[in-house]
DNA sequence: GCGAATGTTCGCTT
DNA sequence: CAAGCGAACATTCG
């Protein structure tokens, strides 16, 4: 579950339910999923907390707690949060389980759940005079949708590097939350092909990826909302195979604007779908 | 059986 | 020393 729309999608589905809630007891079964503290302290140092709320920066999630101390989690791949009930049928490869007291008697409580088939999800706990380090949550850029991200921003952090601008996009330390799906559904939007070297762009084409970053990232998370029942029912997986994506997983498919064929090639080592007119390559 | 999959970090080579 | 590149992490799916 992986870029910013889906873990805004999260928190806002999440945050509801687990407020003013208290965490009974933490069961960790995979500790290597707790990066800091080592597990066991984690749990102990939880065990009797009680939650505040969720905030959201890049890809990372926080859960912050009455006394100020806080979570830090990051789904990477194939990451999920649900709450459930207690007894709900238990998702194959949960990692962490958080039993939350909702007031009811002992066997009809909440669980918040981690689940994660690829196990590369991490969290780490801070405590209140902690600051944020170990997690990498200091080292991210601006968010997408704040108003410093502009064709000023991009140009003077990005124009000069020769690296493509598709593996711009998905540097968090520059703009945080973009993934391999939106890179290239901002890319199409842009109509920059994916390849292009960053220094070769000009000021028009930084105002265009400017302009298409905070439009898709905010029109993603627009259509990605869900009630909690949709999000349990879909296991957090609502946003996959949605007909609101463009040009990702659309190889060999015919581009919306122009009807050519999308090709897909590798960039920076990940799958790249553009369409070949629309985003012709300008640097050549 | 092979390759690729929403992400990030580490280590080696250039 | 920085940039670039592949591997690694672990599992599933087509």
């Amino acid at each position: 579950m992986p870029e910013l729309p889906e873990i805004e999608t999260i928190k806002r589905v999440i945050e509801p339910q687990i407020k003013g809630l208290m965490i009974d007891k933490v069961t960790v079964k995979r500790p290597e999923v707790v990066s800091y503290p080592a597990a066991d302290e984690f749990c102990r140092l939880l065990t009797g907390q009680t939650i505040s709320h969720m905030t959201r920066r890049g890809k990372f999630l926080m859960i912050w707690l009455n006394s100020n101390d806080r979570i830090i989690l990051h789904l990477r791949m194939t990451g999920c949060l649900l709450l459930t009930p207690a007894d709900y049928p238990e998702e194959k490869h949960t990692h962490i389980i958080f039993s939350l007291n909702n007031g009811m008697e002992e066997g009809h409580s909440t669980e918040l759940r981690f689940s994660d088939t690829r196990r590369f999800g991490r969290f780490w706990l801070l405590g209140k005079d902690e600051a944020d380090t170990y997690s990498g949550i200091e080292k991210l850029g601006t968010e997408p949708l704040d108003k410093v991200l502009t064709a000023e921003y991009l140009n003077a952090h990005l124009g000069k590097r020769k690296k493509a601008v598709k593996e711009c996009l998905l540097d968090q330390g520059i703009i945080a939350g973009i993934g391999n799906i939106y890179s290239d559904e901002i890319l199409f939007t842009a109509g920059i092909y994916p390849a292009r070297p960053a220094n070769s762009l000009n000021m028009e084409e930084w105002e265009h990826l400017a302009a298409a970053i905070p439009e898709r990232i905010s029109y993603f998370i627009e259509v990605n909302q869900i009630t909690p029942e949709e999000y349990l029912e879909t296991k957090g997986q609502h946003y996959r195979n949605t007909p609101f994506l463009q040009a990702y997983g659309k190889e060999g498919k015919p581009c919306p604007k122009c009807g050519e064929t999308f090709c897909r090639i590798v960039v920076g080592g990940r799958g790249s779908v553009y369409c070949p007119v629309c985003q012709r390559d300008k640097s050549c």
